[in-house]
DNA sequence: TCTGTCATTGTTTTT
DNA sequence: CAATGACAGA
């Protein structure tokens, strides 16, 4: 009756069999993690323990919670109905437009895309008079993300935490901001899960109905949780506390995203009773490979504790390769030339992959891939619905389908142009506040008074006119006519056609795309609430190219053969990240060459250069850390690495004493002379603010060095002339 | 309203 | 070395 069990490994069936109570599966990079998952939300299903609408299953991205409805299907044998299947915020979402007058909303409350958000932030600050070039809406916006992260109302923002910029608090900002949202039937992505978690603890009758809902919960890449989503999963198991949560805590790579490993690391205490089960077999890799990774994790402290073993019997394979090149040209030259053999080998260019830390690094490989006519893909660039015109055409959609969307109205008001400039947008926007109504609504009553003249007054006419007809239309004849009648009559199109530059047509082109999609959906609420939660995109699936992405956008992925190349201190382990987050965040970056290196099934190869152009100028380069850690007799040291390798352990360094070594950009001393020297003295104890790093207090002072300890970058030696009292 | 110039600023970005 | 954004001037 369970030939599905069968194709299990035994710590893979107890993940699946314990069915009741917390349970944490500790599942490694290549050891079916997914399968575990699925198969076990089929056997609830098949052992009748609970109809598929009494399971949640929650993923962190829309590509994992599509494949986990496909695969659970495909073992049912049918599709399942009415699942709560999906990502964190698209669940939330759900629970949200169910009870939307139980947050201040309506139901058809837009979701704002950071693009959005910052720009509502930043009309927010600047309605404050503040001096956004000086207090970035950057800056507030993580600060702000962050509490949301961590379920921080504006209200319950511990004062400590509280950013005071004189006038202003970043906490009073935020209650601002998040009034504007109120008042916009606006959300942005952290407040899904934010306002869900307080419905649920503020609502006993809402919470005790999700709870006779859901008596199985299924998590994936718990690791990645934050708190809110912790607390909002916490909220919900609270009845039945089957829940089964998915994760590896060596590939935590998002703390930067709020993410908090200490949520895996602290299961069983969150979950008393916790049931743990360790996936170690890998079915994925080869022993060396294995092996590599293994070494290089364990020099991390703060981990639970799980060492990877090949599953197969042909886990042989070759050593990782470690490499050293000359400079970055070289770099590129190689990998270029070590796929172009491996396509003679007969080997698939999709089998390829060159995964980078950070995204300026994929330049070098692109112009080499150019020039030697090899086919490439980069994942991860712009996305179709963060397209100029798509976004436009978007925000015509959204005025249509909610009136109260002033980001929406604004964003097209005067595009294409029709005389609607700062003087008639401020007109509108001073009337919008006078009488507390939406922008659109504003809009109309100022045409109806004929308080603008000329273009301005014929252009906001023509506009009213226009939605008053696309409304009908898209009451009439549904929404894909609605988009294409609109686009058509606006001038939005005829904008484009107009255009001579040579990215017109792909515009007009993406344009039809966008119509074409539409179509896919029943109504144009089902739609906008698509292009919020699911911006994703992989079509051009098949053709066989190589890959090219960031190490990031490589999680969860495999291939047969991966590059790993700018193995450097500086580069990776990044700089910026280390200067910033100290020894935690040099841990995420070892974890982050640890899901590098599980990427690969055949072959690995690291490499690292001896001269490095940042900038406008060249930087000798030492090899990472990270290469160090490698066990020896996993590795094969090629080309100019081992005398790299020796260079490190002799000092100094022979490059360092050829080439004049330029001080390491990020600190101050980068340029002293383009700053005059200070005049005069800052004693320890004093309240400071720095550009890059905020505010602080001075620690110690060293002529004209001080040690300052800043409220969120810690404690740094800054020259004084670039800090001014606070 | 549009266009050019100057200054600033360079990690990762599942939703 | 770019790419982006703010601001001045036509």
């Amino acid at each position: 009756m369970s030939a599905y069990l069968d194709r299990l490994n035994a710590a893979q069936r107890e993940a699946v069999e314990a069915t009741d109570g917390p349970v944490l599966v500790l599942a490694g990079a290549g050891t079916g993690k997914t399968r575990v998952l699925t198969t076990r939300f089929a056997h609830i299903l098949l052992t009748r323990r609970a109809f598929p609408s009494q399971i949640l299953a929650v993923t962190f991205t829309n590509k994992a919670a599509r494949e986990m409805r496909e695969r659970v299907a495909s073992l049912l044998g049918q599709p399942a109905e009415g699942l709560w299947l999906g990502t964190f915020h698209a669940l939330a979402a759900r629970m949200l437009r169910r009870h939307a007058e139980r947050v201040d909303r309506t139901s058809n409350f837009s979701i704002l895309d950071p693009d959005d958000q910052l720009r509502l932030l930043k009309q927010v600050m600047e309605a404050r008079r503040m001096d956004t070039r000086r207090f970035t809406p950057q800056g507030l916006m993580s600060t702000i993300q962050r509490w949301k992260d961590r379920a921080l109302l504006p209200d319950s923002v511990p004062g400590d935490q509280d950013i005071d910029w004189g006038a202003e608090s970043a906490r009073d900002l935020y209650a601002a901001y998040q009034d504007r949202l109120r008042a916009l039937n606006a959300m942005d992505f952290g407040d899904l899960l934010l306002l869900a978690t307080d419905l649920l603890k503020r609502d006993p009758e809402v919470l005790a109905d999700y709870h006779r809902r859901f008596r199985y919960i299924l998590v994936d890449e718990y690791q990645d949780t934050n708190l809110v989503q912790y607390y909002w999963l916490r909220l919900l198991a609270q009845a039945h506390k089957n829940i089964c949560c998915v994760g590896d805590d060596d590939q935590s790579i998002y703390s930067w995203r709020g993410a908090e490993i200490e949520n895996i690391l602290r299961f069983e205490t969150d979950f008393p009773g916790a049931k743990i089960v360790r996936l170690e077999a890998n079915y994925r890799s080869t022993a060396p490979i294995l092996a590599a990774a293994s070494g290089l994790i364990a020099h991390n402290e703060g981990r639970l504790g799980k060492t990877l073993h090949p599953g197969r019997n042909d886990a042989e394979g070759e050593r990782v390769e470690v490499l050293g090149f000359w400079d970055s040209d070289e770099e590129s030259r190689f990998v270029a030339g070590r796929i172009e053999a491996l396509r003679r080998d007969a080997h698939k260019l999709a089998e390829c992959a060159v995964l980078v830390r950070a995204g300026f690094q994929t330049r070098a490989f692109e112009e080499r891939f150019i020039a030697i006519g090899m086919p490439y893909r980069i994942v991860g660039g712009l996305r179709f619905y963060e397209r100029a015109e798509i976004r436009d055409a978007i925000a015509y959609l959204r005025v249509l389908a909610q009136p109260a969307d002033d980001l929406a109205f604004e964003r097209i008001v005067n595009v294409p142009k029709r005389g609607l400039g700062d003087t008639a947008l401020r007109t509108i926007h001073e009337r919008s506040r006078a009488d507390g109504v939406p922008l659109a609504e504003a809009a109309a009553r100022i045409a109806a008074a004929g308080t603008l003249r000329g273009r301005a007054r014929d252009g906001l006419r023509d506009l009213l006119a226009g939605f008053a007809a696309w409304r009908e239309t898209l009451r009439r004849d549904g929404h894909v006519t609605a988009l294409a009648t609109l686009l058509d009559e606006s001038g939005y199109v005829a904008m484009w056609q107009d255009q001579k530059s040579p990215d017109a047509a792909g515009r007009l082109e993406n344009l039809k795309e966008l119509v074409r999609a539409l179509a896919d959906f029943e109504t144009l609420e089902g739609f906008l609430d698509h292009v919020a939660l699911v911006m994703d995109n992989d079509n051009e699936a098949d053709d066989d190219k190589v890959f090219l992405m960031t190490l990031h956008a490589a999680k969860g992925l495999e291939f047969d053969t991966v590059f790993l190349p700018g193995w450097e201190e500086g580069v990776f382990p990044n700089q910026r990240s280390l200067d910033e987050g100290g020894a935690k965040s040099l841990e995420e970056e070892r974890r982050l060459a640890y899901v590098g290196i599980t990427r690969a099934r055949q072959r690995a190869i690291i490499s690292h250069c001896a001269n490095r152009r940042i900038y406008a100028n060249w930087q000798s380069s030492v090899p990472s850390r990270f290469i160090e850690e490698l066990p020896e007799d996993s590795i094969s040291v090629g080309g100019s690495a081992a005398l790299a390798r020796e260079q490190r352990l002799a000092a100094p360094p022979v490059f360092a004493a050829a080439t004049p070594l330029l001080a390491r950009r990020g600190a101050d001393e980068w340029n002293t002379q383009a700053r005059p020297p200070r005049a005069d003295k800052i004693a320890p104890g004093t309240r400071v603010f720095h550009q890059k790093f905020g505010y602080g207090i001075v620690l110690d002072t060293d002529d004209d060095r001080l040690d300052i300890e800043f409220d969120s970058a810690g404690e740094k030696r800054v020259l004084d002339r670039f800090v001014e009292r606070a």
